[in-house]
DNA sequence: TGCCGACTCTAGAACGTTCTAGTGGCGCGC
DNA sequence: GCGCGCCACTAGAACGTTCTAGAGTCGGCA
């Protein structure tokens, strides 16, 4: 049905209301140098013939598509939450969002390259897994965000939370309540597992309980902080810090399953304030990343590398901030 | 730094490789009439000017995009499971997925409308809902294919879960563990609530308990099985069988809150088989929806109408499963 | 009256690709 | 030795826009 009848053209548009098409074009840009009553037919006629433009041949023509590519992960809760804010952010300064997911069958070079097609102006990368050097292959290319990980590069930007700082906030609160023996359960290999790692063993340092110190291997899944528990519960402390909120679900299961109460008998704190942590069933304390925050410097750097402005800052570290729930308590 | 140097195209690669732009293109899209030692050549070439197709460019050239859009929203967590199928799908048939997200401050006219300016050759639509009129409207102009969602048009297609028969199976499973009174807390006028409904009803019916039908109004959030809860405990049934999984874990929560165990005193089932509802901790009883037939079938659906293939049924139902966890027990 | 500037409008090139309609050369069968 | 078909390849138009350069008109002012 839709395939015989051509979509209508900024020619027809023209032709119909007997100017130029490039008259047409200043009318549908809203471009200076149209008469008011041209304009006015012009749009007229647009609107009567259902005329939508190209994005592609409008784009190919003007060299720019004010679209920024963004890689998320389908299983990162974060990321879908953080995604809200991305719209809303380009949104304000006049860009466009193309999504590229990464999924367990869909790898993050295939995602990327998805977008490179598009010819997005900018990439911005939640939690990207490539190797610094492939990151800095593609910043040569375009501007690059990367989003919750440090990078150790020149040319790629970077928006993230001070990790450290969000482990040293759920540290002092749980030292505050009055534990002592507080645990990690960490990310693995993921991206801000380092900074988190080393916040929790800085702020333990600086309560003075550094021979308490307690890192178990963990990961970013729900099966990791099962696993954690595991190994955590041959001599269980008071409370844990764990990676992510995911994770720390997988262990209060553990821990409620083998009859400790929560927080009774072990405090626990995630980390990312994910939706599903606001569930009251699970009401997890957490520490939060700002959304919003993240979101808006993301935009406004890669808008930024885009138009080459000048930028004062490579790295962009936002605040993070705790959020008492459920799962933190005092010790018996 | 990128915005000095223009981007290598095609002509670049052929005047390198000493032959024409024509050719050129024929090597890089693989199709047949050029010879082996050229194609070899030229692919040389390209590899190492970093030659990346300008896919604008060949599409509005080709008319063609390849592209299937897709609209689903970041709050629904079967949404971004359903993602994943939809790729692998769409990545079968030689297709690409453009993704466009529905937010909290984002609706679903201004996703579609992102979506149009695409040039993508068919809507994929999840849970839509917008009104039947508009979506015809849509359908007119492109192939359009509603997900999770019966839609009375000719030009719509519908690719669903058999809801009805998804709600049969929850009723079913519950008198079969000895259950009498059994409520359902409905979604509202969230596509495939009416469905959803009516398959309780008939189920219930089909049991001789048509005399203890009750139906509590509620939604897709959690906060909507929390504040069905509340109208449910002034008389508590013995077993609930709730519109999704998030409505699930809101009423879950104020059961356990207000000390009703859960299987023991209430049994409680969802529906969609979210990630989260196979959280240990929330151990889930529901009914799965089959996510690689709904995404394979959609895709498949959406490509034939493209191709303007003959179509056997306008709609497509998809067979739920019943995923039985810990939610769900024989009453005392 | 003549000139200038402002304003509205137009013709045609350009973007990077694909597609159509060829050209030229070569081998083969008669 | 000629015609034919096949193969490798090419020139140039086409896609639907935007942009550049310039043409025409009109009013105001010296």
């Amino acid at each position: 049905m839709q395939s015989g009848e051509r979509r209508t053209t900024l020619a027809d548009v023209a032709a119909e209301a007997g100017v130029s098409v490039a008259l047409a074009s200043i009318v549908m840009r809203g471009a200076a140098g149209a008469g008011a009553a041209t304009r006015e037919r012009v749009l007229e006629v647009a609107q009567r013939l259902g005329y939508q433009p190209d994005s592609r041949a409008r784009l190919l023509r003007s060299g720019r598509t004010r679209l920024l590519g963004v890689v998320f992960d389908v299983r990162h809760p974060f990321h879908v939450d953080l995604l809200t804010g991305l719209y809303a952010a380009a949104g304000e300064v006049g860009y466009e969002l193309t999504l590229s997911a990464v999924t367990p069958r869909r790898d993050e070079r295939t995602a990327i390259d998805g977008l490179l097609q598009d010819r997005c102006e900018a990439l911005v990368l939640f939690s990207p897994r490539s190797r610094t050097l492939e990151l800095a292959a593609l910043a040569a290319r375009m501007p690059v965000v990367a989003m919750m990980r440090g990078v150790r590069h020149r040319d790629v930007d970077v928006v993230r939370t001070d990790d450290a700082r969000g482990s040293e906030l759920a540290v002092d609160h749980l030292v505050e309540l009055g534990h002592r023996r507080i645990a990690h359960i960490d990310g693995g290999t993921m991206p801000g597992s380092a900074e988190r790692r080393q916040g929790y063993q800085r702020a333990m340092r600086r309560h003075g309980l550094a021979s308490l110190i307690r890192i178990v291997p963990g990961g970013p899944g729900e099966e990791d902080g099962v696993r954690a528990a595991a190994a955590l519960l041959a001599e269980p402390p008071t409370a844990v810090a764990v990676f992510n909120d995911l994770s720390a679900t997988g262990l209060l299961d553990v821990l409620r399953g083998n009859g400790h109460e929560v927080p009774g008998d072990i405090s626990v704190v995630g980390y990312d304030d994910s939706t599903f942590s606001r569930l009251a069933h699970i009401d997890l304390t957490t520490v939060a990343q700002d959304v919003d925050a993240l979101a808006g410097r993301a935009v406004r750097r890669a808008v930024a590398r885009i138009e080459s402005a000048e930028v004062e800052h490579r790295e962009v570290v936002i605040e993070p901030r705790l959020v008492i729930r459920g799962t933190s308590g005092p010790p018996q």
